[in-house]
DNA sequence: CTCCCGATAT
DNA sequence: ATATCAGGAG
């Protein structure tokens, strides 16, 4: 592994560390299940929306029971500001009777078991996995990608080669951290459309703002 | 690769 | 008008 790589990942870390101290979780809920649902809705959305979905959601279905005795047509109408609605609730849905059949109503805690879970891939199984369980990976979705693309911590395409490369430059005791504060960093100063590199502190060492 | 898909920023 | 938002399945 390149040295300059290195020094970037443990740069950018610093810089993490000292503008977002306390990042966690943006995403409301109270349980795994609830995280799980959550997060199945922040496919293609803002998660500031998702939020205002599952306060209403939330409050009329509590269980895993509940959901999966839940109205389909119903849950479709509570999400469908989320986007994807119909493909959302099937996948709610069934992943309560699935819980609820084969689990005894838990929620898995191993990315294999989770991923199988319709709807899951590997993204929000890592999102389950970071908040809810022992941190076992490192969360790429849009932003994490764009970002590290940018920096330049990694030159791969899909995910989850991206997933790989991170998980050898940063420290395992800091992936689920790692993922939280970079997710805020892509929203607020590496935007997608115009990102702020006039005031951010890697654009010395960002491949994208030298223009590449 | 395409499709699912509404809301918002640019 | 178009790109983008805590993606996943076929």
């Amino acid at each position: 592994m390149q040295q300059s790589v290195i020094n970037k990942a443990s740069k950018f870390l610093e810089v993490l560390d000292r503008k977002y101290p306390d990042a966690t979780c943006s995403l409301r809920y109270n349980s795994a299940f609830e995280l799980l649902v959550a997060t199945i809705l922040s496919a293609q959305c803002t998660d500031e929306r998702v939020n205002k979905v599952t306060k209403v959601l939330f409050e009329r279905y509590k269980t895993v029971q509940d959901f999966a005795n839940i109205d389909i047509d119903e849950l479709r109408n509570i999400i469908k500001p989320t986007g994807f609605y119909n493909n959302k609730a099937a996948n709610i849905k069934n992943i309560a009777l699935t819980l609820l059949n084969e689990y005894d109503g838990r929620i898995p805690e191993n990315i294999d078991e989770l991923t199988k879970l319709p709807g899951v891939g590997r993204k929000t199984a890592n999102v389950i996995l970071g908040n809810c369980f022992t941190p076992q990976g490192i969360v790429v979705d849009t932003h994490v990608k764009r970002v590290c693309r940018r920096i330049g911590l990694t030159k791969n395409e899909t995910p989850e080669k991206i997933e790989q490369d991170l998980l050898k430059l940063i420290p395992k005791d800091k992936w689920n951290r790692f993922s939280h504060q970079t997710i805020l960093f892509g929203r607020n100063i590496c935007t997608a459309r115009k990102p702020k590199c006039e005031i951010c502190e890697m654009a010395t060492l960002c491949h994208f703002y030298r223009g590449a």
